[in-house]
DNA sequence: GTTATTGCAAATTATTTGCACTTGG
DNA sequence: CCAAGTGCAAATAATTTGCAATAAC
């Protein structure tokens, strides 16, 4: 099922509605392959509507969150970011710290780690909804270190 | 070696000096036992000196974060908790992300993941510096769920 | 029609900064 | 001494909110 499908099921499924700016805002989202500020998605939204004011892209961006099919992370400190992520299979994500982009991955090979930690030290993690920050491929490359 | 001790290094290590507010954050910080903001140890703070600026706090907070000494973590979207950790052993963190509160375990039973995360994902995780999101036993039994 | 949603502008609020003064080494 | 650190007050800046107008359903 697309985003775009799922987008709407949810809104319906609470009651919520489906709006114009909703609309560009996910479809504002689709056209970035990394991680980006709401200040940066309010800009491409611009372009395809003036109209539209950043209070209703962060609106939109929470919402979103709450369905699960954007994640937002710090990074740098000041700097956040957001991300739609696949809204099919459950996976884990891992969360570039240095420039927020986020790559899914299946869940199995965390199942060990997050059973152990919950005999152990009855800390629970959430493996549908685990996030690694670390650094990705691309940062590496760029001789960043791991230790922040 | 004591946190005072180890503080105390690092600082004359990177030519700053020993003050009575930096002395006073982090006898503070010894008197939580679990997340705190940063009005909470500014607080504290004022009732050993009303003298010390909350400015003064941040600054603070943030060197002993370099130092690896604190760590802090977002929790509820707009609450920023801050977290002394212990200075003996590298180790892994769960912080509760209900809470803010941090627990120190050892390194080991994350290492599987990590070489898998590197060797399949190219991704690299410092596990000295691993920060694992969950909840803690206490949120647990208050009854909170592990997805967000 | 009714109620969710929006745009606008103003508020909020945690954190940061510039600078003259103070103090540790 | 003199550079690092502080207090103060003001600035910042990202996000949130109240409310009347608008638009989904």
């Amino acid at each position: 099922m697309s985003c775009e499908l799922v987008f709407i099921d949810k809104l319906k499924e609470k009651g919520f509605r489906l709006t114009m700016q909703r609309e560009i805002v996910l479809s504002v989202l689709h056209g970035f392959s990394s991680a980006v500020s709401a200040e940066e998605i309010y800009n491409r939204v611009q372009e395809i509507s003036s109209a539209v004011d950043i209070s209703t892209v962060y609106r939109t961006l929470e919402l979103l969150q709450d369905f699960g099919m954007v994640i937002s992370s710090d990074i740098g400190g000041d700097h956040r970011v957001y991300n739609l992520v696949s809204v099919e299979e459950p996976h884990i994500h891992l969360v570039c710290k240095e420039c927020g982009q986020v790559l899914g991955i299946e869940t199995d090979p965390a199942e060990k780690l997050a059973s152990y930690l919950e005999s152990h030290h009855n800390f629970l993690i959430d493996l549908k909804n685990f996030h690694i920050s670390g650094l990705c491929e691309d940062c590496q490359e760029k001789g960043i270190s791991p230790n922040e």
